[in-house]
DNA sequence: GGTGCCCTGTGG
DNA sequence: CCACAGGGCACC
């Protein structure tokens, strides 16, 4: 579920909770979000080790530890990360929880299991994660309409599956990239190599502003995130087009949105503002 | 590049 | 009941 102003979310809220805390113990219920083969070998990785920071890549949460590792995970579909206090409530799909050592425990609660922790040893090159082959950050300086276009004139794919692929632009998912194609006036169908160079300035500019505005959008309280479970991302009144198919186009225009499926994926557009 | 698949819950 | 869900991978 999760898109790059959610994770960033969910970052900003849990680290002020885990950073200088040490691991004091952590217990695995279900070892099929552990990406490593033996998840023994993660808790040994992992316990009695000291958060330093953190940070994300992407749609990656990257949790800096004092042994030179790396603890990092991927939400994918459900997965919530969650600081709590001791004896806190249970969490339904809880699969792991890490007890720190003032008694706060990071709790992960993923309902389809989609996402995955890894963990990074010092000096470990990373080719397990796939973070080493993500594209440029939405807000990296390089992120601008010449990168876009180097990366797709030539692309017969349609623009919202470029969006969609983590290797061009990280972090932009099926919800932002209907929002930035309709906020650019561009049919997500349109091939990646049709777009003028107007149009990929357009674009770039619309991946900074849409997904800034986001992240503001889903700022919210210690309180309501545990509330929350983490999930309530709280972008929904603010979503133009996802999940709006059949209904008229904000933009006043008239036109009805249409509801269609590009790149295997459900899409939402307007039929006469974008071009 | 297409397709299936990993999973569970929800809505039509 | 089936279709679909804000992700990404392995496999042709």
């Amino acid at each position: 579920m999760p898109e790059l102003p959610e994770v960033e979310t969910v970052l900003r809220k849990v680290t002020p909770h885990i950073v200088g805390r040490t691991v004091r113990a952590a217990h695995i219920s279900n070892p099929s979000v552990i990406a490593h083969p033996d998840p023994s070998t993660f808790l040994d990785s992992l316990i009695g080790r000291r958060f330093v920071s953190s940070s994300r890549r992407g749609k990656y949460l990257l949790f800096h530890l004092d042994s030179g590792g790396l603890l990092v995970l991927h939400l994918r579909m459900t997965g919530c990360l969650v600081a709590t206090p001791r004896h806190h409530a249970d969490i339904p799909h809880t699969h792991l929880v890490i007890s720190l050592d003032d008694g706060v425990e990071l709790r992960y609660s993923d309902c389809r299991r989609f996402g995955r922790f890894w963990l990074l040893s010092e000096n470990e090159s990373d080719s397990i994660t796939g973070m080493n082959s993500l594209g440029l950050e939405p807000w990296d300086p390089g992120m601008d309409a010449m990168y876009l276009h180097d990366l797709m004139h030539t692309s017969r794919r349609s623009v919202k599956e470029c969006l969609l692929d983590q290797h061009i632009v990280a972090g932009i998912g099926n919800i932002y990239s209907d929002e930035i194609l309709h906020s650019s006036g561009i049919l997500p169908f349109r091939k990646a190599c049709s777009l003028t160079d107007d149009e990929f300035m357009t674009v770039a500019s619309n991946i900074k502003d849409r997904l800034s505005f986001f992240l503001e959008k889903n700022d919210i309280s210690d309180k309501d995130y545990l509330i929350g479970l983490g999930k309530d991302y709280r972008n929904t009144p603010y979503l133009k087009v996802y999940g709006k198919g059949g209904e008229p186009c904000p933009n006043g225009c008239g036109a009805v949105l249409i509801k269609t499926v590009v790149g295997q994926r459900g899409s939402v557009y307007c039929p006469r503002c974008q071009k």
